[in-house]
DNA sequence: GTTGAAAATAGGAATATTCCTATTTAGGGG
DNA sequence: CCCCTAAATAGGAATATTCCTATTTTCAAC
């Protein structure tokens, strides 16, 4: 597993222990191109760890996405996840559910302006686009 | 109740009724000045409307969210909801929990290029920001 | 390799959230 | 004011998520 062998050292570099579990929800994540649920995720690590606990997961993803390993994005129907290799952000689509991963970040030190004049220390951000995709837009306009 | 009247407006022209249950929730919604969990405004909901189900509030929470009358904020411990009188952003803190509403918005047709070149229509857009509050960086720094 | 302390886990209990459906209600039209 | 239809609700079932605790595991020091 290549993906997640620089993951696995921010885990630790963040003082987190290296656990089998943590080792296969991170494979698992790594294999998935879109964002999944996490009872989705739970079905497929439970192939290789059939013993696992939701507790666990449900754990693990919480600090993966604390330590900005993983993002998770908000969907009708749940929250999902996804392995955050390149910073970026997204664009949920209102009628289909969608959600599309957008290049680069538009935030800057402009942005941030307002929380550093509250003597704010922001270390991260997250910007959330909704609206209509292309093909929603077209089927909303016809 | 002036406070709920114009966001009541709002509820109608959206294309929904207007209910005792949406009445009292907003209602509820406008005397909490900070944001509060779907749990905490459930028992103070049911002091005016004892027989109100869950399902009735979570459903409503969704529906003021999705036309913007209501914010859900991401804290841990569970989501935060909060009347959107003034378009704003939030900072939430990672060590206190503690959120805090920023004055203005920074996002501009700059920040929503990106997703214009993709033929997405940006409806809408939520910025979080997360790190230290003043006295968080204080302790942590002294 | 062994040991010990702190961190992490499994499993089950407790909560929170969502889903389903029969019944009720809001609001427009007559 | 009465009727009608679509929307909304209550209540309970089904899921999802979090909490608690006894036990196991990681990893650093020896």
């Amino acid at each position: 597993m290549n993906v997640s062998h620089e993951i696995i050292q921010v885990l630790k570099d963040s003082g987190y222990k290296l656990t089998r579990q943590r080792r296969v929800i991170i494979d698992t994540l790594a294999k998935n191109s879109k964002p999944v649920t996490a009872q989705e995720i739970f079905l497929q690590v439970r192939k290789d760890l059939p013993s696992i606990s939701q507790d666990t997961l449900y754990r693990n993803l919480e600090v993966l996405a604390f330590i900005r390993v993983a993002n998770r994005i908000r969907v009708r129907g749940g929250d999902r996840f996804e392995l955050a290799e390149h910073h970026h952000h997204h664009f949920v689509c209102l009628k289909c559910g969608d959600v599309k991963c957008l290049k680069g970040c538009p935030i800057g030190p402009q942005q941030l302006s307002e929380a550093n004049k509250n003597n704010l220390e922001v270390l991260y951000h997250n910007l959330e686009l909704s609206g209509y995709c292309e093909k929603c837009r077209h089927r909303r306009e016809g």
